[in-house]
Formats: C-alpha cells, sequence, structure tokens
DNA sequence: GATGAATGAGTTTTCATTCAT
DNA sequence: CATGAATGAAAACTCATTCAT
C-alpha cells in the first residue's frame, strides 16, 4: 500500500516539474530528457512511471484542474448570487492567478485539436460533463431561487461554448483587448434579458 | 531565355498537394519529402518556394479560406432574412461540404495556438477582422429592415465566440452530439428573444 | 577578338564581385548563387566562365595579385636602400591598405591547406617563384651596391617563410601583438648584423 | 545501477578513431556517420559526447599534441648542445615519424585559418605560448651554457615563425623540395653566426 | 526499481550542377 | 549566349526508447 502511494507520488512530481518546463518552453519543445532532469531523475525513470510524454501533460493537467476545482468550489461557495456565480465560474479564462493554468490550458487544447487518441477525447469529455453539470446546478439554483427562468437555462449554457472561443480567440489574434470585459459584458446581457424581476 | 514560371501558381500548386496529405495524415505528421513527392516535384524545389512547413499551410489555409469565402458570400446574397444569413454564416462549422476545410481549420487552430509566430498573429488577426466586419454588416442590414433592434448587435456577436468554442469541443470531446442544432438552437434563442415583432 | 576580350572582362567582374562576398561572409559561407546575384547576372552563367567557386577564387586572387604587384614594383621604385626595400616588400603582412586583400589571401592559404588539387599546387609554386625572384634581385642588387655580403642572400631569403609563419601566427593566435614591429625588427636584426659598413 | 562509463576515456576513443579517417580523406570530407563507424558506435552516440565535428577534432589535436610534447621532451633531454636541442625542437616539421601528425597539423591549421571561433583561437594561443616558453628555456639554458649570446634570443626565437611558414610553403607549392636541409640550414647559419667562439 | 549510455530512424536543410527554353 | 527553375544527394542533428547493469 505505502508503494503505491509512492508511486503516485513520485507520477505527481514527475508531472509537477513538467509544469515549469512547459510554461518556459512549451510542450512541443520539452523532451523527456529535460525532464527527468528537472524531475531530478533519470531518463529511464521517467518511463516506469509513463508510457510517453504525453501521458506526463495528462497528470500534469489533471492534477492542476483538480487543485484548480477545489478553489473554485470555495469561491463559488462564498457567492450568493446567481449571476456572481457565473462570473466567477468562467473568470478562469481571465484572472491574473489563473495565468500560468491557462497557458498550460491553451497547449492542451492544441494538443487535443491535433491529436486522435482516444485517451484524449475521453478525458476531454470528462471535463466536458464535469463543468457542464456544475454549471447546470448553479443554473438550476439560480431558477429555484427565482433568480432566473426556466426556459432561459440551455442560452446560459451557451456561455461555455462562447467563453471558450472567446478565449482562443483571444490568444490566436490580437483583436481582443479585453476578455473580461467582454465575457462578463456577453454574461451581464444575458442575465439583463433574463433575469425575474 | 529561362523557363517562365508562374510563382504564384506553383505556390499554390505545391499548397493543394499538401492539402490531401493534411487530410490523410494530419499537419504534425506529414514531411517536406511526402509534400514534394505528392506535389510531383524534388524536395529542393518545395524550399525554392517555402521556406518550411509552416509556411506552406498559410499559403494552403490562405488559398481555401478565400475560396470559401467568394462562396459563402455567394450564398449569403441569395438569402433575405437576417436570421437565415447568420444561420448560413456560420454553419461551416457543421455542413458536410465544408468537411475538409473544417478539418484543416481545426489543425491550423491547433498550431495557431502553439505557435509564438508574429506572423501567424496577424494572419488569425486580420481574418477575424474580416468575418467581424462581414458579420457586423449583415447586422447592420438587419437593424437597417428592422429585423432586429440596435441595441442587440454585441449579443449577435456572440454568437461568432460562440461557435467557434463549441466547435472546438465538438471535435475535442465526444459530448456534442448536434453541433448544427446547437448553433442553430443558439441562433434561434437569440433571434426569438430579440427580433422586432 | 572583341568577344574574347568581353569574356576576360566578364569572368574579372564575376570575380571582383565575388570579392566583396568573400570579405563578408567568408569563401567557404558563399554560394554560386550568391555569387551570380552579387555579379548581376545569373547563376546558370556563371558556369559559362567558371567551372566552379575555386577557380573564381583563382581568379580573384590572381587579379589582386598582379594589381597588388604593380603597386609594390612601384613602391619599390621609389626606395633606395636595400633595408627599407625588403621591409616594403614584407609589408604586405601589416599595412593597413591591404588588409582586405590579407583577408583574402588567408583564406586562400586555408584552401591550399586543405586543397589536393594540382593547379591549386601550380598556382602556388608559381606565386612563390615569382616573389623569390623578385626578392632575390633585391638582394642581389643589394650586394652589388655593396650593400650587403654575398653569403648573407640565403639568411635574407629565410625573411620570407618567417614573415609567412609570423602572419599565419597573429591571425591564428592572439599572442601575436604588433606584427609590424616583429617583421620589421627581424629584418633590422639581420641587417644589422650583415651589412658591410 | 547505470553502466558507468569512463566519458573522458570514451571522448579519446572516438577523437582517435577519427584519425585514421583524417589523414585518408580529410577533415572536411568526413560526416558524422563515417566517425560513428569507424569508432564502431551509433551516430547519436557521437553527438553525447561532442557537439560538432570541429570539437572531435580539437580533441584529437589536443591528444596528440599531448602526446608528441612528452616524446619531444624525452628527445630533448638527451641532447647536450643548444643547437641540437633547437634542431631537434623544430624536426617536428620534416621527420618521418611525425608525418601523420604533420598532416593533421597542416589540416588543422586550414581550419584555424577559416575559423572565426574564439575556442579555437584561445588554444592556438595556448599552443603558442607552450612551444614558446619552451624555446625560450632551451635558449636561455644555451645562453647561461655560454654557447649563445644573449642578445641573440629573439633572432633565435624568429626560427619559430621561419619553420612555421617555411612547412605553409612546402604544403602549399613543389618549390620546396628539402625542407628538412632548409630549415636545418637557417638554424646553423644562425648559430655559426651567433655561437660564443 | 533506477539508471543513463547507446542508438538509428527520421527529418530538415543546403547547394552545386544541369538543362530546357 | 543567358538564364533560373528544378533537382536530389548529402549532411547535420534530434530524441524517444531500449536495456544492461
Amino acid at each position: 500500500m505505502a508503494i503505491i502511494v509512492d508511486k503516485e507520488q513520485k507520477k505527481k512530481d514527475i508531472a509537477l516539474a513538467t509544469k515549469a518546463l512547459i510554461l518556459s518552453k512549451g510542450i512541443s519543445n520539452i523532451t523527456i530528457s529535460q525532464i527527468a532532469k528537472a524531475a531530478g531523475i533519470g531518463k529511464g525513470t521517467v518511463y516506469e512511471y509513463f508510457k510517453n510524454k504525453d501521458e506526463i501533460v495528462f497528470e500534469l493537467v489533471e492534477i492542476l484542474m483538480q487543485e484548480h476545482n477545489k478553489q473554485k468550489e470555495a469561491q463559488l461557495n462564498k457567492l450568493i448570487s446567481t449571476r456572481e456565480k457565473v462570473k466567477k465560474f468562467f473568470d478562469f479564462f481571465y484572472v491574473d492567478e489563473d495565468q500560468e493554468l491557462r497557458e498550460i490550458y491553451k497547449q492542451f487544447t492544441a494538443i487535443a485539436l491535433s491529436s486522435t487518441n482516444k485517451e484524449m477525447l475521453d478525458f476531454q469529455t470528462q471535463c466536458y460533463f464535469l463543468y457542464e453539470e456544475w454549471m447546470e446546478a448553479i443554473i438550476q439554483e439560480g431558477i429555484e431561487k427565482k433568480e432566473l427562468k426556466a426556459e432561459i437555462k440551455e442560452l446560459i449554457m451557451g456561455i461555455f461554448a462562447f467563453t471558450q472561443g472567446a478565449f482562443i480567440m483571444s490568444v490566436t489574434t490580437s483583436a481582443i483587448e479585453d476578455l473580461q470585459q467582454k465575457i462578463d459584458n456577453q454574461i451581464d446581457m444575458l442575465f439583463d434579458l433574463m433575469e425575474e424581476r
């Protein structure tokens, strides 16, 4: 049992050591050698824990996501109004504290787009459902609290795709100057239209 | 007298020959050698026209985009209602005839996300503004035709980011079964809310 | 006849156009393409006049050498004392005005050292004898003018190898600070020992 | 436990395997592939020990030089007269047993002449000072033993440049038939002039 | 378990030379 | 004569992966 825990911990250590590397050089420009050195272990040892580079990135994204979700949950619990909750839910795409995570998310998305790997697809699908359900619960609560009309749910769910797309645009073009105001404004417009008065 | 070659045409030929290769193997899995073979020319010749693989993809995307825009314009001109125009504008993301282009767009987005190349950024920015202006003109026309209220413009513009994001999700997850209905529905919902009655 | 002159002139033009290229990038880093462009002609045309890159360099060195020899002769004719003549003879290795020629000589020597080409050997041999005879004439004149003792000729001829070696050392190491004073001093020492008083 | 390899020894092995290749084909005509094959290792392995071809040649020259210096020291220790020592010191340029080393020295000089590499310059400078000090010690000893007059030191040091230059001439031209007699004669002439009688 | 030395397939890139026009 | 488009051989270099210790 103890050994298994150690093994899990070591995987985390390796993944976390990879984080700095990704941020400074980009996923496609780092080698297993560099990861091993950053993790303070031998090249061969990396293969004891991961089958390939992608798996390490997976592990890293999973760790960071879990951590991030925990924080997000805490942040959301402090808020009362549904509008604020929705805004907080999507602030990942612009708040300063998530900048590193965003960079990794960006690069991970690039991999996801060019990959045909089934595990990648499953992982992304799983994430999608997790966040969808989460958002749905927030909306549902808003409806129950009479802050929103029931028929409006789907429109709100569209913010999901909207923020995702706006983020992609903001990083692939120099056309979007203020992503926060763009996202917040969109949320506000929808809520203004749809909040029960 | 030397052989006179239409350099621009040759560039197009090479880029177009690359298209099938990208569709069957993916941008990152093809080599300059394969491109040369596909174009029926020598490896060195490719380098006479392009500095590297990315430039070829650029050229290809530019060609395909121009062609696509021409077709889109023709299609849009046949339509009368603003709602239909908007739907047609965004049907790129799901219609069968654009499937190949979509695949290339997907892979190009992956490159854009992982690239730090300034030309890439500029190209994407330029594209963004092109489509934004185009959409704006459609909306503006709808407003002038009293099909839409003026104050609603920005909300409609949000469909831009929405479709982009929905597309990314549809290709990186298996959670989105019917992208067309998702996009159309979102457009309908917004129009239903906002059309002048 | 006129055409032959033109051909000779064109060879010179090409060679001279190569000079700037050599000085700025080094012989081994320039391509036939660049030479053609610098000479304002087509790549294929270069081959009408030269068999390969080395031949162009040959031609250039020959031209520059002839020009240099002419100047040297004029300079030497202005001098009277044998000692001054000898110093002037070898000042090629340090005077400012010959800096460019020296750079080319240096690079040419590098080629000569790594080449097994017979023409290269013959060319160098020819140059060697030319300068040797020239120097010999100066010495002989000095002897006849009773400025030098006859038995000393060979020792003086050694300055030939000395300057050559000192030059090589001065460009391949950073140990020789003042080549002029090193050469002049050596000449002076020999003359002081050997001049007829 | 990983395989323990004497990295320094392996570097030497690779460099030494390169020696035969250089002698038979010339530095500029050999490839990393050939070096790897000659050393009985894989291409990638060469890159584990050296960054490029020049580094291998450096290593080789260093090894051979050290070995050569050791032998030279032993040879010099057996001699008594300064004149003989000086002759022995410079016999590298003509004795049969050093022919291979001379060939490599020749090619290395060619590299040094066309290189702008700082390490190359430093290496050559270091070598220069080493030999200069060595020669100086011999001369100094000769002076102390009253075999030479003190004021003659610099003239003798000129033999350095002389032999270097004579060697270059002997390999780049076919004008010098007997380098040994040329060098020995020069040394003799100077000594005859300058030995204390 | 851990290691890191060894590997070679795979890729990019260069450029002298040819030859059709 | 002049050209420059086309070429492909050749070389450097990378790096994921293996495996003996």
